[in-house]
RNA sequence: GCACCCGUAGCUCAGUUGGAUAGAGCAAUAGCCUCCGACGCUAUGUGCCGCCGGUUCGACUCCGGCCGGGUGUACCA
């Protein structure tokens, strides 16, 4: 049962008034001590015509005799309601226990598809630091909604379109060395790459050359076409590699290639709705309904071409098209947001209803603290040198600390790239990251390793003790600290509601943080196996620690991070 | 100029969509490994919630204005 929709169907039977209302009303008191729900009599007031408190204390009675209401006190305006502490473990501890891994999933989205666009680098680019913002979020989204119950699809929308193309393909032609790009690819393209930058600048005639393989690309010319291949063929072979260390996976790699005969139909479409302006000799579809000043959609080039704003729409079709999604989520950095707020408004204007499904999910940016971070110069941090950095560093750790472990490598790797997720993870998607390697490989408070070692502890205890757990009896769960923990094993699917209804994966990450905290605090102040613990006692909380260590590893789980048996 | 976002403890950030005494981590100080693992635990404190008004029983939260910072602002993505 649930004590918190028990609680309210009663206030709603006794007041009489609208469930919902009182639904959106209750809540969690701000300190344990002042119990497990409150319910804020001040909306009653101005309609029962009487001061709070003493509705307060009139409600309290009617729950005078009730087996799973310990307490119901009227403290102010508030009726505070304190669970059967019993009745509340054993049902929680339990439903842990019997469920494992499918505790705090949800139905929610049955039916429902949720895409997830994320990642999506830019080919024959390095993968740098910068774009695990997107991975780690997107990532971490879509296996929210699938804990949800909604069907997920996976998308990396590459980029490996335009006409950067076009550069890449002079500069391969002027200076490329396969025997060297074979070896290291990706470092090698980009600099040849940096290189044309430099060049170009001196040469400007290198732009219009390279505008030129651009067009030669879109119109399919053979040559242009096999080096593009190749390009991209190489760069995935370097991404994968990546996307492996991190676990991380696409069900498409669709990119902006993908959509490049895709585009004619949503010209016309735009054209035949009378959508289509020309400006400047470009055609646009204006915008005046986002404000007088907002600048229009282009959607040709005056040259004719397409940009990405055309492509991005032709996207959006294709996948209402092919997946009829409820949800399509792009994962993409805050500097995009007028390219979304315009394609949708776009999409609206159309008369797609279905565009009300699309949502940009932004994300700060990663900054240096002196310089910034520009593919254009060549100055990058590389996303595979910071994770094996932060795998070194554990090794060092677990090197001092338990030089005999067996596994070393392969703990050293979850604890090492879940520190970096974690980093990640941590704060409201808004916010900025000033990268450095202090904070990046900061191992202790709130971080992944905290967490997961609170979790290794767990199974450590665990693995001592051979007590089997089934019929504790939670009448033995008393402390305080046992309490807190488990009301917050109870509220595991609230903080993944809450992550998808914000698309903010930080709800799971301070929640399990919590958790571990709250776990930590237990096993120091209960003993657990400690020779003078009465059987049944053990018993209990071993349960508890079965049942928090289960909770900790699904919580991480969302968030793309590993536990780990022992570190 | 205009649009959007942000301003909370020395630092990095939460604050449950208007409610009870504004909270965590880091940093600082003092304790805790004859009890399961010290990447841990316990204790100690600091806030004109950027400023000024408004809305109301009640504002860190909503509205208006100002100050300070960030991002974007048509043929790149």
């Amino acid at each position: 049962m649930d004590f918190r929709e028990y609680t309210i169907d009663k206030i709603t039977s006794i007041t009489g008034l609208d469930r919902e209302t009182i639904a959106k009303a209750v809540e969690t008191p701000p300190e344990q001590k002042l119990g497990d729900l409150a319910f804020p009599c001040f909306i009653l007031a101005r309609t029962l015509k009487k001061a709070p408190p003493v509705i307060a204390a009139e409600l309290a009675e009617k729950f005078s005799e009730d087996e799973n209401i310990e307490k119901a006190q009227a403290v102010g305006g508030y009726l505070n309601f304190f669970y059967s502490r019993t009745a509340f473990t054993k049902n929680t501890i339990t439903e842990v226990l019997e469920k494992g891994a499918d505790y705090g999933k949800s139905d929610l989205g049955k039916d429902k598809t949720v895409l997830v666009e994320y990642s999506s680098p830019n080919i024959a680019k390095p993968f740098h630091i910068g774009h695990l913002f997107s991975t780690a979020v997107g990532h971490s989204l879509e296996r929210i909604y699938s804990q949800l119950g909604y069907d997920t699809v996976k998308l990396n929308h590459l980029g490996d379109w335009g006409t950067q193309f076009g550069k890449l393909i002079v500069a391969y032609k002027l200076w490329g060395d396969d025997s060297v790009i074979e070896k290291d690819p990706i470092n090698e393209l980009l600099k040849i790459y940096v290189k044309f930058h430099e060049e170009a600048e001196k040469k400007p005639e290198l732009e219009d050359e390279a505008r030129e393989y651009f067009k030669k690309l879109e119109e399919g010319d053979d040559e242009a076409t096999t080096l593009w291949q190749h390009f991209r063929d190489l760069s995935l072979v370097e991404f994968k590699r990546v996307y492996d260390m991190l676990g991380v996976s696409f069900d498409s790699y669709n990119g902006e290639s993908f959509y490049s005969d895709k585009m004619d139909e949503v010209v016309d479409i735009l054209r035949d709705k009378g959508l289509l302006t020309d400006s400047e000799g470009a055609k646009v579809v204006e915008l005046p309904e986002l404000g007088e000043n907002t600048p229009p959609c282009i959607i040709l080039k005056s040259d004719g071409a397409t940009i990405y704003a055309t492509r991005d729409i032709a996207a959006a079709l294709y996948r209402h098209r092919t997946y009829d999604f409820y949800k399509n989520i792009y994962v993409v950095g805050t500097p995009q947001s007028l390219h979304f707020k315009q394609i949708f408004a776009v999409m609206e204007k159309a008369g797609w209803d279905w565009a009300k499904g699309c949502e940009h999910v932004n994300f700060g940016l990663v900054k240096f603290p002196d310089k910034k971070l520009s593919t254009r110069h060549g100055d990058v941090v590389f996303l595979e040198d910071v994770l094996n950095e932060s795998i070194q560093k554990t090794c060092e750790i677990i090197e001092t600390n338990s030089p005999n472990m067996e596994n070393k490598d392969e703990v050293a790797k979850k604890i090492g790239i879940g520190a970096i997720l974690y980093t990640f993870l941590k704060n409201s998607r808004e916010k900025d990251i000033v990268f450095s390697w202090d904070s990046m490989l900061d191992f202790e408070g709130e971080s992944a390793p905290y967490v997961q070692y609170s979790y290794a502890r767990g199974k450590s205890i665990l693995r001592r003790s051979d007590i089997e757990i089934a019929d504790a009896d939670y009448s033995l769960v008393t402390t305080d600290e046992e309490y807190t923990l488990v009301t917050h094993l109870n509220a595991f699917l609230d903080a993944v509601k809450d992550a998808a209804d914000k698309n903010e994966p930080f709800y799971v990450n301070r929640y399990v943080t919590i958790l571990a905290r709250l776990f930590n605090k237990f096993y120091n102040s209960c003993p657990i196996l400690k020779d003078d613990v009465p059987e049944d006692v053990k018993k209990a909380r071993l349960a508890l620690v079965k049942a928090s260590c289960q909770v900790i590893k699904s919580a991480l789980y969302l968030l793309g991070i590993e536990a780990v048996e022992s570190m």
